[in-house]
DNA sequence: ATGCAATAATTGCATAAGCAACTAATAAAA
DNA sequence: TTTTATTAGTTGCTTATGCAATTATTGCAT
């Protein structure tokens, strides 16, 4: 059985791999004038145009300054629009332009290549699970945040 | 067969585990005047202690630069020094003082409480798992970050 | 020995992300 | 209806990180 060594962690692999991963992502993007961070958003906007920037900030599970500031990029680089929403005139409902429906099938591809990266060596029953493990870890330390949040109030 | 939904990725997952991750070592580590970013870097010297910042920031994948600022938030806060190698004038050689050797049994503790959490629902093979997959992951991608590097040149 | 390449560290620049404080609009309560 | 609380967005501040350019030292080649 492979020992852990003291000084090493999941975090650190983690890290690591988040890393890569921005490094690959941006360098795939750079040519379209955006960045790995504002992908998500665009990504989720393929598939529910015309949601608020708070919406997005919640199902990609960032603050909302960090929705804010995406929006605000890629308003500048042409691939969406924000509309105040009549029914609700503190929020904005955002849309893809002509521009950002014709980046999905390089968004997806994108995706994809990321994904047949980093999972070249995997089986298949392996995918399955190493996304599984991915997510129960995440909600497992998220729901420790939030908790630790709110008792704070 | 649970199918992937077009807008989600793996990449969001783990920038989500990520974040969580950052966040809830930052508020452990906030009562000993250090974060999430110093953390690896001070276990590290546990382990290797008088080594240069360009041998942790191999360690640790990273850049020098941040290699360089860690080194000084740790060493501003006492938790390090640094002497110029005798050997090799160009580099430090970085050592923990008393009150970094100290942080020991509180780092170990933190790293603990981090993995408890975040594997708290997985089986022992599942923790094996998941940690061989993350490594894997993480070499895949970054052998191709690396690969692209060199065609630039 | 002199000049050139590689190594170790530092700093400036850019990007990202969260928190907190603030404004504006809406909803709920008095 | 006025007051109060909540919601959506924005902005300033802080921290982290990588890349590129710069300096200093060392090693290698001529």
């Amino acid at each position: 059985m492979e020992k852990l060594r003291k000084h090493e962690s999941i975090g650190r692999d983690i890290s690591h791999l988040f890393r890569s991963i921005r490094n690959f992502m941006g360098r795939q993007l750079e040519p379209y004038g955006i960045s790995d961070a504002q992908f998500p958003f665009l990504m989720l906007l393929l598939y529910e145009d015309g949601i608020s920037q708070e919406k997005l900030a919640t199902s990609l599970k960032c603050d909302r300054a960090t929705s804010a500031r995406a929006i605000a990029k890629l308003e500048y680089a042409g691939y969406v629009y924000r509309v105040i929403d009549p029914d609700n005139r503190r929020a904005y409902k955002v849309f893809l332009t002509e521009q950002g429906i014709e980046m999905e099938h390089i968004l997806l591809a994108v995706s994809k290549d990321m994904n047949d990266i980093l999972l070249e060596d995997f089986t298949e029953e392996e995918k399955l699970a190493f996304r599984n493990m991915i997510q129960r870890a995440g909600t497992n330390i998220s729901k420790r945040n939030q908790t630790r949040k709110n008792t704070d109030e």
